[in-house]
RNA sequence: GCCCCCGUAGCUCAGUGGAUAGAGCAUCGGACUUCUAAUCCGCAGGUCGCAGGUUCGAAUCCUGCCGGGGGCGCCA
């Protein structure tokens, strides 16, 4: 029995007793989900509800003696072997060993698709993430957002929703002029100009621009006029660097289902026709000779600056056409990833959205993750992309490898900053967590083909009964949070209940390992029952394990 | 000045109103003649930053302080 079907059960012994009069309660009040989780202490079953306290008040019952009704018809329930009410109100739920032990069968018989829901079905999600500029490479922040974005998608898409994953490219404006005309300056020989770009890669690239030049038989840059050469090293540097991007984040697991130009906004007129439509609905003025949006209207602090004085698009302005964008192509959800120094968006972009007549924070959804910063020697190591002393993805990559940098990443809270120890990842190995839980993927795995080598197959016998030691019963109860994990990470956008929870689900497969409870016989025991269980058990656990990291885009190896 | 995030064991952090607040690392003491010791068992470690409030119940929600980080452009 899954907690997921003791749930539907309690749902429906509350609806019956509501239904019979036996709970003076609104048939409306009984949630849909009734939420079943695990004690935290053992002794207090496999499974509790605190449902009788939340709606004895509204039922105008004590909360004892709403549980004492649900209490006598849940005893009721097959696979249930006992129910006590416990403190203030706890239902506390004793399964059968048997329905219990159903469980494994269960996993492993959904295999993949064990985890994965229709929760968030039928709902339309434009996950933006990274964006970074295509002005250099991506630093260790925009690592962060492609670890949990990436992440999350996955979660999104386990619970049913469907997920485009996009990646908004700033190739308009000043910070990419500023690009062009650094690697024009490199390619002379010069120096950055200011607010230019330093680094071995402007060199690098200021060189393929060149080749590709060369080889495609076009008039060489550098005898050119400064405006056509800058604008040869734009065009062929933003596509060069935009394509290391592209390279770098599918190396790191992260592929990106669009890549919006924000060009492609100004060039089709995108901005203009956002512009006008908000000038009809009212809220744009003009002052100072600018165009303003009255975002004060929607709880922004100020107004803000759409179109110039000199006639320019403000940043915004793209932001304006972008968002509409998405909503015409019918996502009932945008939803946004950005970091700390952007917070101060969150009142202007939401007012934007209000604007246009949309739900804040239904509509459009923005997650604001903090900073990643770097430790070295004990020190903060400052980064700076004009000197080039950056630490990019390729840096963390060949440092620890994708999976420890992508679990990292995601196993902590997005609102909580990241110090990372360059010198303890470089050498770390047994200090990150992601190797307890890989290892113990390993460890059904390796069960698994040293039972098969023994004869020990699934097919040959299951009985769940047998699975009575109290680290099975405690592996299984963990075995079995897993959807509502899941459910959980994606509806609350927090990727890193996953890894959380695979932490736990290893520590309760290591323990039952450790028990010397063999799977495979012992000697010259024969094979039996006992062992085909315990098989389904360990290849239930290799099941979640594997699901769970591929959630997180880290590989769960054979062996290690 | 205003806005956002954080403050929990020596360190790094989990814990979106529930029961005796947890894990990893570090320290200390144990466990491999049979499936992987990258593991497990045990000991120790806490005024959940401080003070109020809300209620059957607060690490969690509200208010105010203190400390750390970030942000408040006709830059992008």
């Amino acid at each position: 029995m899954t907690p997921a079907e003791l749930s539907e059960a309690l749902r429906a012994v509350l609806t019956a007793a509501v239904a019979d009069g036996s709970l003076p309660l609104d048939p409306a009040a009984v949630p849909a989900d009734v939420v079943v989780e695990r004690p935290r202490s053992r002794e207090h079953g496999d499974w509790a509800t605190n449902v009788a306290m939340q709606l004895a008040k509204k039922a105008g019952m004590a909360p004892r003696a709403f549980a004492e009704v649900l209490a006598a018809r849940l005893a009721d329930v097959p696979g249930v072997a006992s129910v006590a009410i416990a403190g203030p109100g706890f239902l506390n739920i004793t399964l059968d060993v048997a329905a219990a032990g159903e469980l494994a069968r269960t996993v492993v018989e959904a295999g993949a698709g064990f985890g994965r829901g229709t929760a968030l079905a039928g709902e339309r999600i434009n996950l933006e993430f990274v964006s970074a500029n295509p002005t250099g490479p991506i630093h260790i922040g925009g690592v962060r957002w492609a670890a949990v974005g990436d992440s999350l998608a996955r979660m999104l898409q386990a619970c049913g929703a469907d997920v485009v994953r996009e990646y908004y490219f700033n190739d308009h404006g000043s910070q990419i002029d500023r690009f062009a005309r650094s690697l024009l300056a490199r390619a002379r020989g010069q120096e950055a100009p200011e607010g230019g770009y330093g680094g071995q890669y402007i060199a690098d690239i200021a060189d393929s621009v060149l080749e590709r030049v060369r080889a495609a038989g076009e008039p060489d840059p550098l005898t050119l006029s400064d405006d056509e050469a800058q604008e040869v090293f734009r065009a062929h540097g933003v596509e060069l660097m935009f394509g290391e991007i592209k390279a770098k984040l599918h190396d790191f697991r992260v592929d990106f289902d669009v890549y919006f130009h924000e060009d492609s906004l100004h060039e089709s007129g995108a901005v203009e026709r956002a512009v006008t439509r908000l000038r009809e609905l009212g809220h744009v003025y003009e002052a100072d000779g600018a165009t303003w949006l009255r975002t004060t209207e929607f709880g922004d602090d100020k107004d803000r600056v759409i179109l110039k004085s000199d006639g320019q698009a403000a940043y915004i302005a793209g932001d304006l056409a972008y968002y509409l964008d998405k909503r015409e192509r019918g996502f009932d959800r945008a939803i946004i990833m950005l970091g700390a120094d952007h917070h101060g968006y969150i009142g202007r972009m939401m007012a934007m959205c209000s604007a246009f007549g949309d739900t804040p924070w239904v509509n459009l959804e923005i997650l604001i993750g903090q900073m990643v910063n770097l430790v070295k020697d004990g020190e903060p190591v400052r980064m700076s992309k004009r000197a080039g002393t950056i630490v990019t993805l390729d840096d963390l990559v060949d440092a620890v490898g994708v999976d420890a940098a992508r679990y990292s990443l995601a196993r902590s809270s997005a609102d909580s900053m990241i110090d990372l120890d360059l010198d303890l990842l470089t050498r770390a190995t047994n200090e990150n967590p992601v190797f307890y839980v890989q290892y113990a993927h390993a460890r059904t795995r390796n069960v698994a083909r040293n039972a098969a080598d023994l004869g020990v197959r699934r097919e040959d016998g299951f009985d769940p009964s047998l699975l009575d030691h109290v680290s099975e019963s405690t592996l299984l109860a963990k075995i079995g949070e897993f959807g509502r994990v899941v459910l959980q990470a994606a509806e609350l956008r927090e990727p890193h209940r996953v890894a959380r929870y695979l932490e736990e689900l290893a520590g309760a497969y290591h323990k039952w390992y450790d028990q010397k409870r063999f799977v495979i016989p012992k000697g010259d025991e024969d094979v039996a029952d006992v062992h085909r269980t315990r098989l389904w058990l360990n290849d239930a656990t290799g099941t979640v394990l594997a699901n769970g990291l591929d959630l997180l885009g880290v590989s769960a190896p054979e062996r290690m």
